[in-house]
DNA sequence: TGCCAGGCCCTCTTTAGGGCCTT
């Protein structure tokens, strides 16, 4: 049975943790037997100009669901497939219709004191890249997971970055991999992800993408990667670094007495003893990672879940951010 | 010839420098 994080109220820490135990135990049961990974053939129209364009790529999504059919594979989520097809129609009159839509602030919400187990949707997400640099880098793979499970609750692809890939001794994809007609590149992946995500989303409701480093490397990168197609960041969408968490966590040990070797998605897994099933730094894997830390992160440091609303960023809050630096650079 | 990512945090600090974290 899968629960969701977001059914527990606010002021529970107890309850949040309990919840997130239950929650993970379920995800980690069902990530350990895995459940079935679907090819999602897919139909899109281009954005540029209305061109259509149709193409059958491979995008996974899980079900979720601990069927006898998940608990037979055996060497993780990246491994197995189960055919399917799913038709994902998407225009840019659609996209423009969701920007428009008028949401509040969830941080306003916050103060109004209103349920936010009812808006707010977290999802954990991780990105590899050809590089560190955002301008002149590219994603070659996407993973996300929806932490209130159920039907369709990850998806993950590779992306064709159309061009080498030099790192391919750190996460194993190679140009070979990407390089081919039947990866998407990011302009035919980028209306697909948005209807994906906006899918999971509640009623009105508010996304809250999580990952580890997410301000400096994932946030910028797939801001960039959107703007690169005259897309922007929807307006519900707010984001989670838990690299802060982990320095919180970090300076909590210390005053205990103890020590965390580093605050890297590594030394916070090693901390909590969870097992990779995968390769490491493929998305996918760190998403699980990451998954099974963040309810162990947040019971340590005692968060509840506006308390990590309060800690999440928008786009704007970036761009501000950056003003205010150059203004004090410049005074 | 010079640059080559960038935001955050710590300290031998704040008109700075270096390390961490992400691929």
């Amino acid at each position: 049975m899968i629960f969701s994080l977001l059914h527990v109220p606010r002021c529970r820490i107890q309850s949040l943790a309990n919840y997130c135990g239950e929650t993970f135990h379920s995800f980690s049961t069902t990530c350990g037997n895995n459940s079935g990974i679907r090819l999602l053939s897919s139909r899109i129209y281009g954005l540029q100009g209305g061109q259509r364009k149709k193409w059958t790529r491979p995008i996974s999504t899980n079900t979720g669901k601990g069927s006898t059919k998940s608990k037979s594979i055996k060497h993780g989520i990246l491994s197995e497939t189960i055919l399917t097809s799913t038709t994902a129609s998407v225009n840019k009159t659609q996209l423009d219709q969701f920007q428009e839509v008028q949401y509040y602030d969830i941080r306003q919400e916050i103060a109004q004191n209103k349920d936010l187990s009812s808006l707010v949707t977290i999802i954990v997400f991780d990105i590899e890249t050809t590089g560190f640099s955002r301008e002149n880098e590219r994603i070659i793979e996407i993973a996300l997971r929806d932490l209130q499970g159920g039907e369709n609750s990850t998806f993950q692809t590779l992306v064709n970055p159309q061009c080498k890939v030099p790192n391919s001794h750190i996460h194993g994809i190679t140009t070979q991999m990407v390089n081919k007609p039947d990866v998407p590149r990011m302009e035919d992946l980028i209306p697909i992800l948005l209807q994906y995500i906006r899918s999971r989303e509640k009623p009105r409701g508010h996304v809250l993408l999580v990952a580890h480093n997410a301000r400096c490397f994932d946030v910028p990168f797939i801001i960039n990667e959107l703007r690169r197609y005259s897309m922007e960041i929807p307006p519900n969408w707010y984001f989670l670094d838990t690299l802060p968490l982990a320095r919180e966590l970090r300076e909590l040990m210390k005053s205990e007495g103890k020590e965390l070797s580093s605050t890297s998605l590594t030394a916070l897994r090693d901390l909590y003893g969870i097992k990779v099933d995968g390769s490491a730094h493929r998305a996918m894997v760190d998403v699980n990672t990451l998954s099974l830390i963040l309810p162990k992160l947040t019971f340590d440091l005692k968060l509840t879940l506006s308390s990590l609303v309060k800690k999440s960023f928008t786009e704007s809050d970036m761009i501000n951010s950056k003003k205010k630096k150059n203004f004090r650079l410049i005074f």
